[in-house]
DNA sequence: TATTGTTATACTCTATAACTATA
DNA sequence: TATAGTTATAGAGTATAACAATA
C-alpha cells in the first residue's frame, strides 16, 4: 500500500516469483529437450534417479512419488522394461508387489544423463560467475527448504 | 570430469537449475492456487496483463503470444467477454480482426491481482531478508536475460 | 489468393473404476 | 476385507483442418 500502481506492476512482472516461475518453465523445458537426445522424458529420467536412489521400492510408492495414479504407473513401467533399462522382480515376502531396479543398461544411461545433466547446469546460468553460480544456489536452496520442497523431486515435470 | 560421481549427482539435483525447475513448479502452483480465488487460471491472468500493456491487438497476436493456436483462443476470449472482463471491438481498418480491450470491471478485477501477486511475491520469498530478496531478483534476472526471455510474458504457465 | 476468426472433428492423454491375485 | 498391480472405459482437453468473411 506505500506504493503507487506502477511500482507494484513492475514488481509482480519483474520479481523473484514471477522470475522463478518463467525460469523454471524455461529450464524444464530445455532440459526435456536435452534428455530427448537420450529417448527419455523428464518423468522417465525421474524414476532412473529414483531407482539409484532407493532400489527395490514398489510401483505404488514410486508412482505417488512421481506424481501419478498407479494405474498410469504401469505403461509408464511397461515401456521402460521393454528397452531394458528397469526390471520387475516378484517381492517373495509379499508376492502382490513388484520391486523395481535399475537394469545395467539402466545404470549406464544414468551416468549418460548425469554428464547431460551437468551440461544443462553450466548453460543455464552461463551469465553467472562461479561465485555468483554459489550464491544463487544457496539462496534457491534456502528458499526451497523454507518452502516445504523435499531436496531431489520435483512433481512439476511435464510429462510429453 | 574432473570430479567423482557421487559429486556429480548431487550437483544435479541439487544444482541450480534443478531448483529452477522444481521451484518454478512450486511457486506456478501456488500461484494457480491463489489466484483462484478470483476465479481466474493463469492464463486468464497473462491475457488481463497483456491487455493492460498493449491494449487493442487481434486475437492471433495474443494467441500466439500465449503459445496457443487461435482456435483454442476463441472459446478462452469467449469466457473471459462473457465475464465481462474484456471486449471486442471491430477493427475498422481491417473488419475480418478483432481488437481486444479491457473493461472497467477487467481494470478492477486487475487491480486485485496485482495485490495477489505481491503477496504471492511475499510468501515465496519468506525465508529471505530484503536485502537477499534484491540479491536473488537481480541474478534471476541476468539469467533470464542471457537465457534470451521476454520479460513479462511466459508460456510456460499451466492451461487447467 | 491470403488472412482473420470460427467451427467441427478426431485424437491424445488421463483419471476413475472395475478386475485379479495375493494377503 | 484390504491392498498391489493391472486392464477397460469414459471423459477432458487439445490440435488439425475445414469453413466463412474480408482483404
Amino acid at each position: 500500500m506505500s506504493t503507487n500502481q506502477q511500482t507494484d506492476r513492475s514488481r509482480n512482472q519483474g520479481g523473484a516469483a514471477f522470475l522463478l516461475a518463467q525460469l523454471g518453465a524455461h529450464a524444464a523445458r530445455a532440459f526435456a529437450e536435452r534428455i530427448a537426445s537420450l529417448d527419455l522424458t523428464p518423468p522417465q529420467a525421474g524414476l532412473l534417479r529414483m531407482l539409484a536412489a532407493t532400489p527395490g521400492r514398489s510401483q505404488r510408492r514410486l508412482a505417488e512419488d512421481l506424481g501419478m495414479p498407479p494405474s498410469r504407473f504401469v505403461p509408464f513401467a511397461d515401456e521402460l522394461e521393454g528397452r531394458g533399462l528397469i526390471e520387475r522382480r516378484k517381492n517373495p515376502d509379499d508376492r502382490r508387489s513388484h520391486a523395481l531396479y535399475l537394469t545395467e543398461r539402466g545404470v549406464e544411461l544414468l551416468a549418460e544423463l548425469r554428464e547431460v545433466g551437468a551440461a544443462h547446469e553450466r548453460d543455464v546460468c552461463a551469465a553467472l560467475s562461479s561465485d555468483e553460480h554459489r550464491q544463487l544456489t544457496v539462496l534457491l536452496r534456502r528458499v526451497a527448504e523454507q518452502q516445504g520442497l523435499t531436496p531431489g523431486v520435483h512433481p512439476g515435470y511435464r510429462s510429453s
